[in-house]
RNA sequence: GGGCGAUUAGCUCAGUGGUAGAGCACUUCGUUGACAUCGAAGGGGUCACAAGUUCGAACCUUGUAUCGCCCA
């Protein structure tokens, strides 16, 4: 059956997609002839995910790897698996029952909620899988795994076979929890108020925005007056003025309600008379104006604004240190949606306690300080960005701006009015990565890894080489920021996520549920302090963490156990909440004042409602997914695994963590290798994105172009540490290559040139052995550049041998040989011709899988299928030098009558005879040995040697015979004369470096024998060639 | 402000001390028996700039300029 004139791509890749599926082709182990194992984990898309642009040459890469090493023989598995997504999830599981016009989710409530996200999942969590299948991608599909698997509610949809994952993130944060190394406190974190969440410092973007910088008066207590006095660099005073007030400026007016201080650098002259004094919060109810003290500290730059900083401590990460610094009061201001706080006591109530605090009449606990809220009654509620406008509104109308002279022009006159000093400038703003809107430094509870005391081991195994990150600038960057690792917040608000194993319970053991005599039960009256709920709502409470809740039990019953009776009876019993334990509790404990049964007794704990960090959780990807902490097969066999491939952009969230985190759970490497490669951008470098509609789905050119030409054009962009630029016409022109091997095969096809069974054919004639020669080096390029993660290496040195070798060249090379030759050559070259085409579509295999296993089947009767077949071991022992040699001089002829036939003029249809002249030994025996092919290619018709040449004979540069074309009547004398002397231009250039540097002592000296060798050797052929040139020339002056 | 990187042909980019390269684009020619998704021949570069190291620098060092990314 007659071969289409292209390759049908769209038909084609379901086909062999099913075929391979069927064979098992990708399953763990498969094809393995060797011990060593070969392990890629694929970074887990979101299961919200859609395919793009990112995905498909990211996975590409990772095909290529492990289909290379799978047709080597490795015992090979990639692992696929998706993420959980936390926030992503949440996000599109909410949007749906939105639209879909069901119960949104705080109707719904956390178990029924959960149970829609499974759902969601099971029925759209396999796009990302499909649409990866399509790309040709061969991950052991059987194994797929789930960043939520086993957890509770997994009706194990799409994941059937994967392993524990809930199981293994609750046993490392309760192994990381006893180790100290998982910490729970009140910390600033960022909040996120769309999600209503703290996020990472990592999911955190910081955005330059138009702003505002507001110039306010902060009155002295009392009316006091100081001499402002500011001065230039050479001390002269520039301003000197009585002032009742300081200046402050800031950008978040809004925060003003939550100042603690103002601080001023402990060097600011203009200062220093009123540090120690309090101001005036310009801002609140008149009557209960709060005052706050001056303070000094070094982080107020005295060069910006008027070097005065309001200090709100709860509300800005550097206002925290200093307040921590300067034991100043945080005071919280808006709720979990960045409104701003109605909860609490009255405005007034709050203010006067502030004020005590202020006077030092009263300190409070961080607890304390956060219950107190502030905001006036006339701003609770407010949005925070409409508490701004309105915290200014106030303070100018009440002239405590601090104003300034504005020019402006009115009716073409200029004049000039005070107006309010307001800064228009572009301020760095925080917004959330996914939600995008303005992110709060809050002050809430949340947990911790202590990232510090993990992260040594992490630098080690980078710094000692144990791991590798490529390109090398990544560890720089990698050491950089473990070197200044912060905190990692790992608590979020969430309901879809690891729940996190945590318990709390009343600390009964604490001020006022004393044993007053020590006599080891509690009487009447000491019970009775336990009674009041809300006595113990304020009261501190201590927190377990276990795997499951019967662990945790016995873990507070032995707390229990060290109480007075009759506390160390009480039976422990979940519940809901905090609240609902003071309940629980109190009520409890009046029932056993009554009947004094202590067996009746409980001791409600109640778990922690939020979710891990979803890169919690995929920080264990590569031993979560092989069953650990279960001893398994796959654990001793591929784990730490080989190479992992990823986004630059996840370097931190996830690269880093996998470090630590397997290095602190099983103390070893994840893996050895790192590839890191850029963001997949447009032609011109720009991001994709919807608003400004440079997307490219990879799904449609997987379409329109094939998965192959979209795979080889991944392939080739990946230079190391490059810039990925995509454009469809790269695309197309690799789709150009599929054809282009698709032809080369087809014609093999026609001439019968098929059926090569693998083993390299014997050869006698020179064009055969070269190419054979040509084969085995591209092999060996194509490994060292695979193994050296150069992707692009290997697909252009494959391009250019398919196109510039086989297609170019070996194919016409062969035509006359396989037509006009006797039988053996003929023989011989099928033979040839078909192995070399079967080693073109080996080779292409683990780029282009599609088209070389559809050539493979197409081309012949085969043992296994291309997925599985041998990767080729030959080298440069089949390379013949003289052939080689041969072969070259053989092009370099072609070439050198093609291109004089073209500046000639001699139209292309011609055939032309040559002359030639003393003729060397071995270039006669090139020519005689390759007359066929160099009489086609350069369409000459016969050969005359000459004893000279006749007039009008253009000259060829060749070596080892001086060959002319006789051109007669035709030849354009100037044209020729032009030519000539360029090519005299461009030897002499060389030849004078040559020579040059031939002659400089220093250089034959100091420089390695074998690049003074080749010089000499290239300086003796080029002074050949001009020795033709010049002679030609001056022939052509005869003329 | 700190860190990392880039600057090579019109464009996109390879090129780790020894004759400056590829693809695309461009010009001219071509219905040569696999392929017009093709073939042949061509034009086009002070390797950002400056100084240094070296027999020799696109490549190493230092500085300058411009641009990009990450972090504050």
């Amino acid at each position: 059956m007659a071969m289409e004139k292209t390759f049908n791509a769209s038909e084609a890749e379901p086909r062999i997609t099913a075929m391979w599926e069927r064979a098992g082709a990708f399953r763990a182990g498969a094809n393995r002839s060797r011990d060593e194992s070969f392990t890629i984990m694929i970074p887990p898309p979101n299961v919200t995910g859609a395919l793009h642009v990112g995905h498909a040459f990211n996975n590409t890469l990772q095909d290529i790897l492990i289909r290379w090493h799978r047709m080597r023989g490795f015992d090979t598995l990639w692992q696929p698996g998706q993420d959980h997504a936390g926030i992503a999830t949440q996000m599109q599981v909410e949007k749906m029952l939105a639209a879909s016009g069901q119960p949104s989710r705080g109707e719904l409530g956390r178990q029924k909620f959960l149970k829609k996200v499974w759902e969601w999942k099971g029925q759209y969590g396999g796009t990302i899988v499909e649409q990866l299948k399509r790309l040709g991608c061969s991950c052991d599909w059987n194994r797929n795994a789930f960043t939520m698997a086993g957890a509770e509610g997994d009706p194990r949809v799409g994941h059937e076979n994967s392993a524990n994952f809930h199981d293994a993130v609750i046993k490392v944060f309760v192994e990381m929890y006893d180790q100290g190394l998982i910490y729970r406190g009140k910390r600033l974190v960022n909040w996120d108020p769309h999600f209503e969440t703290a996020i990472s410092d990592l999911e955190v973007e910081n955005i330059e925005v138009a702003g505002h910088m507001w110039h306010f008066k902060y009155p002295l207590a009392g009316g006091a007056t100081y001499t402002y006095v500011e001065k230039d660099e050479d001390g002269n005073v520039t301003l000197e003025e009585e002032r009742d007030y300081i200046s402050i400026a800031t950008t978040r007016p809004e925060t003003m309600l939550g100042d603690g201080a103002v601080a001023v650098h402990p060097d600011d002259a203009r200062y220093a008379p009123i540090v120690g004094q309090l101001c005036e919060i310009p801002v609140g109810p008149k009557e209960h104006r709060r005052l706050i003290p001056i303070i000094t500290d070094e982080y107020p730059d005295m060069t910006f604004g008027s070097g005065a900083v309001k200090i709100t401590g709860a509300h800005d990460f550097n206002d925290y240190e200093v307040a921590k610094r300067g034991g100043i009061p945080l005071y919280r201001l808006m709720d979990t949606k960045g409104a701003m706080r109605s909860d609490g006591a009255s405005y007034d109530e709050a203010a006067t306690v502030a004020m005590d605090v202020s006077k030092g009449l009263q300190t409070l606990s961080i607890s304390e300080a956060d219950a107190l809220n502030l905001v006036p009654e006339d701003l609770r509620g407010l949005d925070r960005f409409e508490a701004r406008k309105a915290v200014v509104e106030q303070i100018t109308s009440e002239g405590l701006a601090v104003m300034v002279n504005e020019q402006y022009e009115d009716d073409g006159e200029l004049k000039s009015r005070i107006v309010p000093y307001v800064e228009n400038k572009p301020i760095m703003q925080p917004f959330g990565d996914r939600s995008k809107v303005v992110i709060e430094p809050m002050l809430t509870d949340q947990w911790f890894v202590d990232a510090e005391k993990v992260v040594g081991p992490a630098l080690e195994a980078v710094r000692s080489g144990e791991i590798k990150i490529m390109p090398e600038s990544g560890e720089k960057t990698y050491y950089h920021w473990l070197e200044n690792i912060e905190p990692w917040c790992i608590s979020r608000q969430l309901w879809w996520g690891h729940q996190i194993p945590v318990w709390y319970g009343f600390d009964l053991s604490g001020e006022g549920f004393k044993d007053d005599e020590g006599n080891g039960a509690l009487d009447l009256v000491e019970m009775g302090r336990l009674l009041s709920a809300q006595h113990l709502l304020k009261g501190d409470e201590r927190h377990h963490a276990a795997p499951d809740f019967e662990t945790v039990t016995q873990q507070f019953v032995d707390v229990l156990a060290g109480l007075p009776v009759p506390l160390n009876h009480a039976r422990v019993v979940e519940v809901e909440s905090r609240n609902a334990a003071a309940d629980a509790l109190s009520e409890s404990l009046a029932e056993y004042a009554a009947n004094q049964d202590p067996t009746k007794l409980i001791y409600p704990v109640w778990r922690d409602a939020d979710v891990l960090d979803t890169w919690f959780s995929s920080g264990l990807w590569p031993i979560g997914t092989l069953g650990w902490p279960e001893d398994t097969d796959e654990m001793k066999h591929y784990f730490p695994t080989d190479v992992l491939i990823t986004g630059f952009d996840i370097l931190f969230f996830w690269v880093a963590r996998m470090i630590m985190m397997q290095k602190a759970v099983v103390n070893d490497i994840p893996f050895h290798t790192v590839y890191l490669h850029q963001l997949v951008r447009d032609e011109k470098g720009k991001k994709m994105s919807k608003t400004t509609g440079n997307v490219i789905d990879p799904l449609e050119i997987v379409d329109e172009f094939g998965a192959d030409a979209l795979r080889f054009t991944n392939a080739q962009m990946a230079a190391l540490g490059g810039v990925l630029k995509l454009s469809t016409q790269k695309i197309t022109g690799y789709r150009n290559f599929t054809t282009k091997l698709w032809n080369a095969a087809r014609f093999a096809e026609m001439n019968e040139a098929v059926g090569s069974d693998g083993t390299v054919p014997e050869a006698t004639a020179t064009v055969n052995k070269w190419i054979i020669g040509e084969t085995a080096k591209v092999r060996e390029t194509v490994d060292a550049a695979l193994e050296a993660y150069r992707f692009n290496d290997a697909a252009n040195a494959l391009y250019a041998f398919v196109w510039g070798k086989v297609c170019d060249w070996y194919v016409e090379f062969s035509k006359p040989l396989l037509l006009d030759g006797d039988d053996a050559t003929k023989a011989e070259t099928q033979a040839v011709m078909a192995w070399v085409i079967d080693q073109c579509v080996v080779l292409l295999h683990p780029i282009m899988p599609f088209i070389t296993e559809e050539l493979w089947g197409t081309l012949g009767e085969r043992k296994k299928i291309l997925a599985h077949t041998d990767w080729p071991t030959y080298g440069s022992e089949l390379v013949d030098a003289a052939a080689d040699a041969e072969m070259n001089w053989v092009i370099g002829l072609i070439e050198e009558i093609r291109s004089v036939r073209a500046q000639m003029h001699v139209p292309a249809g011609l055939k032309v005879p040559v002359v030639v002249r003393n003729m060397s030994v071995e270039a006669k025996a090139a020519y005689e040995g390759n007359e066929a092919l160099i009489k086609k290619l350069a369409r000459m018709d016969a050969l005359h040697v000459v004893t000279d040449f006749p007039k009008g004979t253009a000259a060829l540069s060749v070596t080892g015979a001086e060959f002319g074309l006789p051109l007669a009547d035709i030849i354009d004398v100037d044209a020729e004369k032009a030519r000539l002397e360029k090519s005299l231009g461009k030897l002499a250039k060389e030849i004078g470096g040559m020579r040059g540097r031939l002659g400089n002592p220093k250089f034959v000296e100091s420089a390695p024998d074998e690049v003074v060798e080749e010089t000499r050797a290239n300086l003796a052929e080029r002074e050949e060639e001009e020795g033709l040139m010049k002679a030609a020339l001056k022939r052509l002056a005869e003329i």
